[in-house]
RNA sequence: GCCCUCGUAGCUCAGCAGGAUAGAGCGAUCGCCUCCUAAGCGAUAGGUCACAGGUUCGAAUCCUGUCGAGGGCGCCA
């Protein structure tokens, strides 16, 4: 409807460039926006004021001469001048209800559109390291990313949703280490466990499963292990109120402790040994955020490991085309990546003095790849704390050669939960943050699903858990869905005292449905597929929820206000056919969020 | 120190490729169930859009600076 408006002014605009009234610069695409006063009719447009000048007139004079040159169009029923010379187009209201036979004949379909048809676009989301379970922040990049994911497919994308497994690397190998040094104090060794490792519970489960597996086979003495380790860093537990060290807490380096323990525990387990322990974490962890995501309702096309990369020999590659283009050098023993000469603070190093690529390098060599995919745009989602990382690696992708520009990178800030109006810690320390798992069973996941894209991703997140929980108006969630059920329950109704729910064909009876609340509803719903295409294309669902919220605001008023099940067979059919459209509409927008449009509740 | 994000009603937030009188929800106050789920509806009150400049017909929106909040600045991943 919007674009039709466009082109008529368009037309008008057209015309007095042929008159010689307006220079030929004048010619553009006029902007028209919603109304956002009702007085102000159903759109508007400004393009008076911004011509005014070129001109050389009043806006209002110039407002009169684009209204007298716009064509006729049956949808309109007046254009009027208003204000300083803005063009208020009010539609008539057969144009309002034409949505209706539309949305009842397109169900699930309607407000999908064609606009990304043709281009592929890849999305990587949540990607966490598979050395724990999820935690509450990464769930908000994934109801995110598949909602981004969800609606750039509903306006015609081709979709590639992405997990990069991040499976090499010194993190794993911490893992791996942690694993089996718990598992040695189930073999009955006494040790002291590092205060760099992961403490989790879950890592004594999967310690618990290679002892009943493999029995003691794995066994080394704890001394033989320790000799010659360098001494550890205190824990959290080993520090008082200020974070200073107690008087017997060591006073080392964690990370040359950890890196020790690593070392040792490849030699004495040898490398075979040392692998199956490394594949049986990772993949009872992999396996765990896989279930963790599908129960979460969100599904990937590819789980990309990061292994692959070094495997298939593209870390190498992007190595070399970066030496070829230039772009690397030789500096104390490492091999750096001149960054520099593409904005970034400074050079950034490739490979390490020991030999190693580091996890840039690979980074770099992922997203090479993901390029010569040949996905038109690549998304990658992040959580905000890797800011600092998007200069670096557009910076690689320049130095290679490629349009950085295909690449965006979305920020997602982290969500901070609420109870009792306190808030929920959530420090790192092993044990006490919240996983995404115990939030699904605390709040729902529908829930979760809303108030996690409820707001701009760039904004931080105040998760009220029991806002979340209540069954309220208060509640969000829960007001969308309810009119969802609520429109079920009266079709029900309906089919109890014998009426019919079928509605009758086309547009019959539309014509009825004149209250202000059904003229509202019904102006609400068309308003559906520009949102959807907003949403889509700038990629913020949060858009949707605000819609969602309005859209079940007209239907609760409707509802209060006039009864659906009359008498009058005309009019109950004109109604009934209002609200099965609203409900395909609810259903629709809550699909592609992920939550679920409950028939009773 | 440098960089990023952000300061809008008591609270949580929309609005930001400039547009008309700045909008919701919660909370507050007052109303509405012999009637399709009151998990609902209606009404009222509540704002120097952090502050100061600038750009222009017009600034919450763009630019600069100040103040404040959070985050990032490893041969970690």
């Amino acid at each position: 409807m919007r674009s039709q408006i466009q082109t008529l002014l368009g037309t008008a605009l057209d015309r007095l460039v042929e008159r010689g009234r307006l220079p030929e610069t004048a010619r553009q695409i006029p902007q028209v926006m919603r109304s956002q006063n009702p007085a102000h009719g159903d759109f508007s447009s400004n393009l008076a004021l911004a011509l005014a000048k070129a001109a050389r007139t009043q806006p209002r004079a110039l407002a009169q001469e684009l209204l007298e040159a716009l064509p006729e169009a049956p949808f309109l029923e007046k254009v009027e001048i208003a204000g300083p010379g803005f063009l208020n187009f009010f539609l008539t209201s057969d144009a309002h209800r034409v949505w209706i036979p539309q949305i009842l004949a397109q169900g699930p379909n309607f407000g999908r559109s064609q606009i990304g048809a043709g281009k592929r676009v890849q999305v990587e989301f949540v990607s966490a390291n598979p050395t724990g379970p999820l935690h509450v922040g990464h769930g908000r990049g994934a109801a995110y990313g598949a909602a981004v994911s969800n609606l750039l497919e509903a306006v015609g994308f081709q979709v590639h949703r992405e997990y990069y497994v991040n499976d090499a690397g010194r993190q794993m190998d911490i893992l791996t280490t942690s694993i089996w040094l718990r598992y040695l104090e189930l073999c009955g060794e006494t040790l002291r466990f590092p205060s760099n490792g992961y403490r989790g519970d879950y890592v004594w489960d999967i310690a618990a499963n290679l002892h009943r597996e493999h029995g003691d086979a794995y066994r080394q003495p704890a001394e033989t292990l320790f000799a010659g380790v360098p001494e550890d860093a205190p824990t959290e537990e080993e520090r008082d109120a200020q974070g200073n060290p107690l008087a017997d807490a060591p006073q080392g380096d964690k990370e040359a402790h950890i890196d020790a323990l690593i070392g040792r525990a490849k030699d004495l387990l040898g490398d075979h040994r040392y692998r199956l322990i490394f594949e049986l974490g990772l993949n009872t962890i992999l396996d765990d955020i896989r279930m963790d995501l599908a129960q979460f309702g969100v599904e990937y096309d590819q789980w990309f490991s990061e292994r692959s990369l070094a495997e298939r020999g593209l870390i190498y590659r992007a190595i070399e085309r970066l030496r070829e283009a230039g772009y690397a050098y030789d500096r104390a023993g490492a091999l750096w990546f001149r960054a520099s000469a593409f904005g970034d603070e400074k050079d950034r190093v490739l490979v390490r003095e020991n030999g190693q690529t580091t996890y840039f390098a690979s980074d770099i060599a992922y997203h090479m790849d993901k390029l010569e995919r040949g996905f038109d745009r690549v998304i990658d989602i992040w959580g905000a704390d890797h800011h600092g990382y998007v200069p670096r690696i557009k910076a690689a992708l320049r130095a290679l050669g490629d349009d950085p520009d295909r690449l965006s990178v979305s920020l997602v800030q982290f969500a901070i939960l609420y109870r009792g109006g306190e808030r929920v810690p959530m420090s790192t320390r092993a044990g006490e943050f919240v996983t995404l798992r115990q939030l699904r069973q605390e709040v729902g996941r529908d829930a979760a699903r809303y108030f996690y894209v409820m707001r701009r991703a760039e904004q931080h997140l105040d998760f009220d858990l029991d806002l979340a929980k209540s069954q309220s108006n208060d509640n969000p969630v829960y007001y969308v869905q309810y009119a969802h059920a609520r429109i079920c329950s009266v079709l029900r109704q309906a089919s109890d005292r014998g009426l019919s729910v079928e509605p009758s064909e086309g547009d019959q009876h539309l014509d009825l449905l004149r209250e202000p609340q059904e003229v509202d509803l019904i102006k609400c719903l068309g308003r559906y597929p520009e949102v959807l295409e907003a949403a889509a294309l700038q990629e913020e669902p949060h858009q949707l929820t605000h819609y969602l919220r309005d859209l079940a605001n007209a239907f609760h008023s409707y509802y209060n206000a006039h009864p659906f099940l009359v008498d009058d067979e005309k009019l109950r059919d004109g109604r009934i056919k209002l609200i099965l459209a609203t409900r395909q509409v609810l259903r629709n927008a809550l699909n592609l969020l992920g939550v679920s449009a409950p028939e009773q509740m």
